[in-house]
DNA sequence: ATATTACCCTACTAAGTCTATAGGGTTAAA
DNA sequence: TTTAACCCTATAGACTTAGTAGGGTAATAT
C-alpha cells in the first residue's frame, strides 16, 4: 500500500508544478486546495525540502517552491524520498541491499527472481515519468 | 514492502511444486527446509488451504499438497491471497475498489494515473508468471 | 482399539509503523 | 516591530506485523 505521506507528497508536488516557477506557495494554500491536514503536510514538505526537491522562503509572502523544472524531477526520486526503496524486498534493492536471513542461496530463491522483475518494471515506470508528465492531461 | 507472510507462503508453494504431485508434505518438513517458524508457517498454509490453492491430509503420512498443476497457478492469485490487493491505492484496485476521501476528481488525480500504470505492469508480471515458472532455472 | 502423527483453531502480545495532533520556536519580510 | 510562515520536537491512538502459546481434532498405521 502507498502511504498517505507519499500520496499527499505527490499531490503537493504536482500542485507546485502547476504554479509559476519559483514563486513560493504557503503550506496553508496547498493544504486547502488538496484537502490535506495542515500539520501533516508540513512534515511532508519538510522532508521534501531536506531531500533537495523543494526550496522554502520564510516570512510574509513565503512558502515552498520547486527547485527544479518539473520535467527534470523523475518519480523514482520522489518515491524513494517519500515511500522509501522501490524494491519490495531488501535483497533486490539497488540502493538499500540487505541479505535475507532465511535464504541460503539468493540465486535460487524464487521470491528473489520474481521481485527483481517487479522492481525493474516499476523502476522503468517511475524513471520514465516526470512530475511534468503527471500534470499533462 | 513484501510481508514475511507472503514471502514464506511463496517459498512453501514453490517447495511443494518441486515435490511429486499429490503427495502430502508435513508442515515440519517445509519449515525445516525453508527456515520458517513452524507455527507461523502453519497459519500461512492454513490461509492457502482456505483459499483453495492447497489441499491437506490429516494423520500419519499426511501434510499439504498442491491442488492444481504448478503451471496453472498464477502469481496474481498467490499475491492476492497472501499479500492482498495488487493495487497500491484502493482507487485503482480492480477487486477492492474504494473512492478516496480526499480526491474531488479521480480522473484528474496524478497519483491515480501513476498508480494505474504501476498496477497494470505488476498485474502483467504476476499474470504471466506461474508457480512452475518460479522453479524453472 | 489406540497411540501417534499431523492438521486445525483461538487467543494473545511485543514491536513497529502510520497518521496524524499539539505546541511552541525561529526567521524574515512588510 | 508586528506578523506571516516556516521549523522542530514530542506524543499518541489505531493498526499491522510477526510471531508465540496452548491446546483440540481428525485420521492413519499398527
Amino acid at each position: 500500500m502507498l502511504s498517505k505521506k507519499t500520496k499527499y507528497g505527490i499531490k503537493a508536488l504536482t500542485y507546485l508544478a502547476k504554479q509559476q516557477h519559483g514563486v513560493p506557495v504557503p503550506i496553508s494554500t496547498i493544504s486547502e486546495m488538496e484537502n490535506i491536514s495542515l500539520k501533516f503536510l508540513e512534515s511532508i514538505l519538510l522532508t521534501l525540502r531536506k531531500s533537495g526537491l523543494l526550496g522554502s522562503k520564510k516570512g510574509k509572502g513565503g512558502g515552498y517552491y520547486l527547485l527544479k523544472n518539473p520535467d527534470d524531477i523523475r518519480m523514482t526520486t520522489v518515491m524513494r524520498v517519500l515511500e522509501g526503496p522501490i524494491a519490495m524486498v531488501p535483497c533486490v534493492s539497488l540502493n538499500y541491499y540487505e541479505k535475507c536471513d532465511d535464504c541460503p542461496n539468493e540465486a535460487e530463491c524464487a521470491v528473489h527472481h520474481l521481485m527483481i522483475q517487479v522492481r525493474d518494471s516499476n523502476l522503468k515506470i517511475y524513471g520514465e515519468t516526470s512530475l511534468a508528465d503527471l500534470i499533462n492531461y
